[in-house]
DNA sequence: GCCTCCTATGTTATCGGTATCATAGACTCT
DNA sequence: AGAGTCTATGATACCGATAACATAGGAGGC
């Protein structure tokens, strides 16, 4: 493997001047930037980064940890994200935690060791090692999805108790009236509590009965069969309730395939709302009422912010909230019910 | 930051004391071990792999390149990938290239100046330029999805022919006798030939009439739309048509939308199936037949041949197919029609 | 008790670049 | 023509680790 002395030897330079071709052309006389061109092609040279971002300091690295790859909100997330980074000349290494914010940590600490120029997380939830850790490597850190009141540096996310708030609302506005939130776990879980919030809100505003929350708790197994179970449950319990609001549109599309499979119509006898607008929420039939979250969005936005703070760019936008978007399909839309046109973000009460 | 040096002098030893700690404990005296633990913890030492990397000669990097992230199967390639590399220590870099082979190329170079251990692509589709780079890197190469009979190294991916071929027998099997096969364009693309071929030389073997393959031609934008499109054009053009077998499940999902707003009964009127047994797939009605094909397993298997061939190990599996599977589902399962159990893999004739 | 061998640790050189400062020659200006 | 200023290139040191070899001290064998 051919370095950069064989070429400045072949060239008839020194490494310096073959070093200023690669990083600053216009420091080098045309001729002598052409021999030592000649000379990197004829040995196939490739530059050694790993050597260059030694001295250089910036690794041109941006590091990213997701739950899964495996659900296309985060995939979405580091698509936008890579786009980003790729425009600006950064590599991106991702990682996957599973969900446990235990292996988080230790994927935290093996990632500075590559010593990148900025990590993306994914949520709030890190342990407390991982959140000092990050502040004492003074690294650009951007926590994605959920907008923290102290962000351990920068966040993008939207604002999941609005969210829920308005979905509610359009569940009431469409006529439902004894309406339950099915949930993960809100324990260690700021955006389950959020969301829940959202719910208890609207229903309280709405002066409507507060039902418990149903709370699913195979989080890390989010498969429609969770929500199949969940709505069949609920409705052996309390007949009377007429929609059920899901965390997630999987569980949602499974509630509609149990409702299809039990012959309860949907959406008259129960209307059913998810999260995330996922494809099969548009597939499906009905078609399922949901919230849509601004996964892309949030990726490239916070390549942005990236971009922006290695640039030495100002700071002001360190804390970012997108919008979201509340679907209106058929799967919350009883006939006869006068509604008004769906939600946008931008006119939610900011509650 | 602090580096091995200043933990050192803490510790009363030398950089290579450290060093030692680090990655031959069993070398150290428990004793200097505890207390070059104690330097590490007391300074917040987090070591620098960039500058390990540049005298150990391996930067424990696998980069990958897909052409986008926005679509389940790359993702669920990644994931297996990651989890693979994850157990062994290897970290993962990732790059979209969006189906550009152009693009895919500047990627390899700018990647290879990270050297990576090991490079994993999708598809064989790449530039003269990128192949002989590669070989004369002398880096260890996955090819996923498609299996070379050249591959750059080494190659992952099930038979996109034998696949083409089962799918379409199952159509046969339940009856159908005019079928189309709706392509990507064939030209520069190993994986839609392959199809094809599968297809039509299933339809031979059927002694079926060969209808010709309808194209669509804006891959990279795989949409519902285009599929529901390209079936009300195959139908208003022959109507004796009464099946069509789409090179995608996005498309096929498209079709069964438009038949049914067009009120065209599918499976009766006209079958319909799909490739690679997405999501939406099991949850349209009726729900789709469709190739299911191991994504993940993909990502893993490539990842154990890293892995392997990091270790040392043989090379015998240099070239690795993997199963398939036909699902047949409701959306080519007409009734009244006599049908053996679906094909599985290692069941279908090898072609 | 002396020699050998092993073990824990240290020394030195090096990996492949880049930052920084130095220098020679060309060019401008008076 | 001489002094000052640029410009293109070179020389040197260093980034933060690890490999390879060196060495001191203790254990074991006779």
């Amino acid at each position: 493997m051919p370095t950069m002395a064989e070429v400045a030897a072949l060239a008839g330079v020194t490494k310096m001047t073959v070093s200023r071709v690669l990083r600053r052309p216009e420091k080098v006389t045309p001729d002598t930037r052409a021999r030592v061109a000649e000379a990197m092609a004829a040995l196939g040279y490739v530059p050694n980064r790993l050597a260059g971002s030694l001295t250089a300091g910036t690794s041109g690295l941006v590091a990213a940890i997701v739950p899964t790859l495996r659900h296309s909100l985060f995939a979405d997330t580091l698509e936008g994200l890579s786009a980003v980074l790729e425009a600006a000349g950064l590599g991106l290494f991702v990682s996957a935690s599973g969900y446990r914010t235990d292996l988080e940590e230790t994927q935290i600490r093996s990632i500075l060791e590559r010593r990148p120029d900025a990590l993306v997380l994914t949520g709030l939830t890190h342990t407390a090692a991982a959140r000092s850790l990050l502040r004492n490597f003074g690294l650009p850190v951007v926590e994605t999805w959920e907008t923290a009141d102290e962000p351990v540096d920068m966040s993008v996310g939207y604002s999941n108790r609005e969210a829920a708030f308005a979905m509610t609302m359009e569940l009431v506005r469409s006529g439902y009236r004894r309406i339950v939130f099915v949930n993960g776990p809100a324990e260690n879980n700021e955006r389950a509590r959020l969301r829940a919030d959202g719910v208890s809100q609207a229903i309280r505003q709405a002066g409507l009965e507060a039902l418990p929350v149903h709370v699913v708790h195979d989080e890390a197994a989010i498969r429609p069969e969770t929500g199949g179970r969940a709505i069949r449950t609920l409705l052996a319990g309390d007949p009377a309730i007429d929609a059920v609001f899901f965390t997630s549109d999987i569980f949602a599309v499974g509630a509609i395939l149990a409702c299809r499979e039990d012959g309860i119509p949907v959406p008259e006898r129960v209307g059913i709302a998810g999260f995330h607008d996922l494809e099969i929420g548009r597939v499906i039939s009905p078609t399922l009422s949901t919230v849509h979250v601004p996964a892309l969005e949030i990726g490239r936005k916070a390549g942005e912010m990236i971009v922006a703070r290695l640039a030495g760019h100002a700071l002001d936008t360190s804390r970012h909230q997108l919008g979201f978007e509340i679907i209106g399909r058929q799967s919350t839309m009883r006939s006869g019910v006068a509604r008004q046109n769906p939600l946008t973000a931008d006119k939610i009460p900011v509650t």
